[in-house]
DNA sequence: TGAAATGTTGGGGCG
DNA sequence: ACGCCCCAACATTTC
């Protein structure tokens, strides 16, 4: 009792890892049978920090908002700040007398020089730091080649990760916490005057709709898609208009649910089910997890990718600065509808499904010839899952400058892509209204409609709906044209 | 986790 | 019956 460090209160710093179960930097602070003070800090102006997007801000609240409730439910409430981690977390260590400071580690570069930094001046000033993998099957270091290198091709980066066998299992959420005596901090601040959430226009209507961001909603989500989305997933992930995903990336970018849970509750539903097709759903769906692995994995060993091409060949490719063009893919304008639906999903509900994802990535980089990172720098500003890692690595692998990249002349035809993986058009329909009474024969290339079948349809080209931006035959060829450039610089 | 161009094959119409 | 052409269907190659 006379011994005042058994006191002292362990800090726990919450990032991207917004949970209470299977977090291991909880269950550190929770063993070390201290007071626990849960801290998460709106960091503003960290240097190398690309931002966080409107959509992301208005998840990151409803997340924090869960987060809090269930933190306060177990003992220990959620103490909110904002400003800069360098300085606030040793302030806060030393104005609490805290012993240890737990976090889940993160991989954005940025972030990384971050956590260093403040682990050398946390240790400087006597305090212990702790830190573990609260988001990754695996650590990038974990994952090596026979030579001890880092993967640059994701297929023998999933046997590796398939080798090392099951991640370990994940913890329960603790059942109660000891929290920590607030006294010694200012007050905290409250999360409404941090004005994540949209107002004057309060756009987040289609958000609202379409998700339950938190701990809770995001075991819901793989429930639901354990029970019957994963059986067909497949096959029915390539179709946009059904809901054939999972849907699991904004909870998993912001830590609502872990990797390891991801995996271990699906094998477990596996050996429940022995059902041969659910094999196959679940190995397609755990195949996609080990992707955000290797996403990660390649930023870790590659800091600059969220700005260089990975394949530096491409540092000569010819991109063409064109605002307008470039305002057009982003609103849904560009006469595509497949392309349109996506872009005009992704505005309203912060959301695109991933085929779709992939054709307006090939549209932007190879019909438009625009910079791959302009069209990351929108769906980092647009997701509610925008993920450095995934966003980069995706953005990259589509334009073919990323690792184990789809080859530059993989150019996608917006109209066969429709055909094939929309073919009731009901997807454009959904999201292109104004097409929406055209024949499914004609939904993904209206200009090839005839006067009468256009006006029956109330679609009129050039005023209700626009005329292709581009010739693709033409685009694709003009594409061709500027990778020569690229192949001659090899 | 494409698409288009090019090559091959085989059935059927026809002289 | 046979060769020839056409062309769809499928396979292979190329970008």
């Amino acid at each position: 009792m006379a011994d005042p460090s058994a006191t002292a209160p362990a800090l726990v710093w919450f990032r991207n890892d917004l949970r209470v179960s299977d977090h291991p930097a909880l269950d550190a602070a929770v063993a070390a049978k201290r007071p626990i003070l849960p801290l998460y800090i709106l960091e503003e102006d960290a240097p190398g920090d690309m931002g966080l997007g409107a959509a992301s801000r208005w998840w990151l609240h409803h997340s924090l908002s869960a987060l809090s409730a269930d933190l306060k439910a177990l003992g220990a409430p959620l103490y909110l700040t904002r400003g800069r981690a360098e300085t606030l977390i040793p302030d806060i260590a030393k104005r609490l007398g805290a012993e240890t400071i737990f976090w889940n580690r993160r991989y954005e570069p940025w972030a990384i020089e971050t956590d260093r930094q403040i682990k050398a001046t946390l240790k400087d000033a006597g305090h212990a730091v702790e830190s573990f993998n609260g988001a990754l099957l695996y650590e990038p270091w974990e994952v090596k080649t026979k030579q001890g290198g880092a993967y640059g091709v994701f297929t023998p980066f999933w046997k590796a990760e398939c080798a090392l066998g099951d991640p370990p299992y994940p913890s329960q959420a603790p059942k109660a916490l000891p929290g920590a005596d607030w006294g010694p901090l200012p007050p905290p601040e409250a999360l409404e005057d941090w004005g994540l959430l949209p107002s004057a226009p309060d756009w987040a209507g289609g958000l609202r709709d379409a998700w339950t961001p938190g701990e809770a909603g995001a075991r819901a989500r793989l429930a639901d898609f354990l029970d019957d989305g994963v059986l067909s997933y497949q096959e029915a992930r390539d179709k946009p208009a059904m809901p054939g995903t999972s849907r699991l990336s904004p909870h998993l970018h912001h830590g609502e649910i872990s990797a390891r849970q991801i995996w271990h509750w699906s094998r477990e539903r596996l050996r429940e089910s022995g059902a041969a097709a659910y094999e196959t759903g679940i190995w397609a769906f755990l195949r996609e997890i080990s992707w955000r692995d290797f996403n990660h994995n390649l930023l870790f060993h590659n800091p600059t990718m969220p700005h260089k091409n990975y394949q530096r060949k491409f540092d000569v490719f010819p991109w063409r600065e064109d605002a307008r063009s470039l305002k057009a893919w982003q609103r849904g304008l560009t006469g595509f509808p497949l392309v349109d639906a996506g872009m005009r999903e992704l505005w309203q509900t912060g959301y695109m499904h991933n085929r779709v994802r992939m054709l307006v990535a090939s549209f932007l980089v190879k019909d438009l010839l625009i910079d791959w990172r302009e069209g990351e720098a929108w769906f980092r500003d647009t997701l509610v899952d925008a993920d450095l890692a995934n966003n980069v690595g995706n953005w990259q692998w589509a334009a073919g400058c990323g690792a184990d990249a789809a080859p530059y002349f993989r150019i996608f035809n917006p109209m066969t892509q429709g055909e094939r993986f929309d073919p009731e058009g009901a997807y454009v329909q959904a999201w292109v209204p104004e097409l929406k009474d055209l024949p499914k024969k004609f939904i993904h290339a209206p200009w090839t409609a005839d006067a009468a079948t256009l006006a029956k349809a109330k679609v009129e080209l050039g005023r209700t709906y626009p005329h292709p931006m581009v010739d693709h035959k033409q685009a694709r060829q003009q594409a061709l044209d500027a990778y020569s450039h690229v192949k001659g610089a090899a």
